[in-house]
DNA sequence: ACCGGGCAGGTAAGCGCTTTCCTGCAAGAC
DNA sequence: GTCTTGCAGGAAAGCGCTTACCTGCCCGGT
């Protein structure tokens, strides 16, 4: 068997470097293109001895093909990529879950990236995922409300369309296409009649960032509903602050600071509602007999603190599955919106505001 | 100006296709060579005029670099991998923080891999990611008890690392390589040796999937501690189940079922310790009056639920960025071991034994 | 006026793979 | 016995880039 002294002899020396289908080919006694054939299975048919041949070589050279070359030589375009503002934040970690379900299923790599809610940052990586050939991007991020941004962002997306990639988003953006809708609108009403219900006339809400548009549409929906009770809500009983569980409490903090009498806190997603809890409880003011607290998402720890969180549900896993679903689904002729209903969960919380 | 003209005539018909690198050639009239000098900087010198017409052309025709193409001609590897159990487990979502946050720093992509604890998956992706000619593979899961795993896992890493890789394992695993190791044994100590402080003596411990070192290596330490003090940890005192809330829940339940008069009981992380304080919470079992409960890890979710809940702090975000550096820095001669020593954290979950 | 040096730009050889097309051979048809 | 067929396997042309090397020009020196 002369299979070692062949591949001694080769041109490549082995150990070298990493080993190439030309080195196993060589190792095998065949060509390359025999050698590719077993590998990928293809449907030329390739007798048994040299496939063993092959297969054997394949093993003892720890052969693993390059997947860049592949990519190049094939036009496949297999893995498809995310652009999210951060996994680790549960909110998109729910997301990311519906959406990697769907793409194992269909055997794509999905590729995270992490914005940090930075504008800029979503730019470069648009950039970068067209630049590794993805099949498919997902906005899963809100809508930002800059034009100049919006208009940036539209560019390189359309364009990326245009050369056959498949866009789908997550909540609202300035751009059509598919794209999966939560309804913050109406969850944020229903939140709304709620705290009507509940006899709520001071309240404070602890939004997120003005620029995006999951805060203000939440905002549009909450306003509504207080509407339809004649209420309204003041711009003084709003705080903008980061969508995290720091900048609940801050706003939290700085609404009870301005205004003692306030019942109810309306967060505008559950971190900002998990801050406001954790500042109140440090303030030792009682939930809810003095201050109701509202969240909005329904993230997995929301019925594990304490009071458990009355809030708006969100089928976050089911809004990634829909979306990679969209994605990957050859796009239809009209722009496809789906449109996924918010549902009220009421826990310990809130309750009826005191007198 | 013929531009439009010669870029029309081209072979390439525009707009079919994503443009390459010959057609911004074309179009801005230069050779390849150089509208690849322009684009990627080089150092060779190319006159303000072409430079100009180059970067013209790039914009009309929304040019992005084909990033296989890059890689397949330099040799680069720029990106790095990592493979953990679940991003969605805050567990690891620090761990990956930390991670990014060195990656980016130092401008390479990060590719995040999902094994759900599935160890075939970890092996497919580890080929994976050496398909993808990653630079660096990072193992931030814990290791398995699991001979032929192990064996065949470090196959495909010495094989990785024989053509260049570079690997890190966080936690332990039968790798000999760098590795940055929790301290999952002292922290275990800790935790017994409060425990037998507060007078606890029958003990629960809600313990994870017992092929899991961590599992082990923390059953370990308690042990130590509590034989420190003359007492041991029957095996009828410990459940095995998922590592997560649920796991916790079922696993407490069970125990409880077994011996109702337990007062205490340490959950080998905290997902399961907050699984564990909603099923007392559900049967009103007063916490930590009647039963005391232990977490582990000190994720961020731990200081919100209620009871805030006692545990043994690792530095996450500290071990994935220590991880990173490890895996970026070109190795040393010796394998580097980086061990992060755990802090006990007291919080309301836990008091002194009841009488 | 002639020659050599320097330098902008182009030419072409890969990077590692896939795949089309072609070759050479054996088996079956007449 | 020659002539198709059929079929396994190989040669080679790319995929879209980078880069070492070469070319041709303009300049200064003598």
């Amino acid at each position: 068997m002369s299979l070692v002294a062949t591949a001694a002899a080769g041109a490549t020396r082995e150990g070298a470097g990493v080993a190439t289908l030309s080195d196993v080919a060589r190792r095998a006694g065949v060509s390359p293109a025999t050698a590719s054939r077993v590998i990928n299975g293809s449907s030329k048919p390739v007798t048994e001895e040299l496939r063993e041949r092959v297969l054997r070589a394949v093993a003892e050279l720890q052969y693993v093909p390059n997947a860049h070359a592949q990519l190049l030589a094939r036009s496949h375009r297999g893995a498809v990529g995310v652009i999210v503002h951060d996994v680790s934040d549960p909110y998109f970690s729910e997301i990311t879950r519906g959406l990697q379900r769907v793409a194992t299923d269909q055997g794509r790599l999905l590729m995270i990236c992490n914005s940090y809610r930075d504008p800029e940052r979503e730019l470069e990586y648009v950039e970068l995922l067209r630049g590794q050939q993805v099949a498919a991007i997902i906005l899963a991020g809100s809508g930002y409300h800059d034009a100049d941004f919006t208009r940036l962002l539209n560019g390189k997306l359309t364009a990326y369309e245009a050369t056959g990639g498949r866009v789908a988003v997550i909540g609202r953006h300035e751009h059509s296409g598919d794209a999966v809708m939560p309804d913050n609108r109406g969850g944020a009403e229903l939140l709304g009649r709620e705290l009507c219900h509940l006899g709520h006339e001071r309240i404070g809400v602890v939004a997120g960032p003005r620029v995006l548009t999951t805060t203000t549409d939440r905002l549009t929906g909450l306003r509504a509903a207080l509407a339809e009770h004649g209420r309204d809500l003041p711009e003084h009983r709003i705080r903008y602050a980061d969508f995290d569980r720091d900048g609940g409490a801050e706003a939290t903090a700085a609404l009870l600071d301005a205004e003692p009498g306030l019942t109810a806190i309306a967060a505008l997603n559950d971190s900002m509602a998990i801050g406001a809890l954790a500042l109140l409880r440090a303030r030792a003011v009682p939930v809810p007999q003095q201050v109701s607290v509202f969240g909005f998402d329904d993230m997995p720890m929301a019925r594990d603190v304490t009071p458990a969180l009355t809030t708006v549900r969100l089928p976050l896993v089911e809004m990634g599955a829909r979306a990679m679903a969209l994605a990957l689904d050859p796009g239809a002729a009209h722009p496809r919106v789906e449109s996924l209903a918010a549902e009220l969960i009421r826990r310990d919380s809130s309750g009826p505001a005191p007198r």
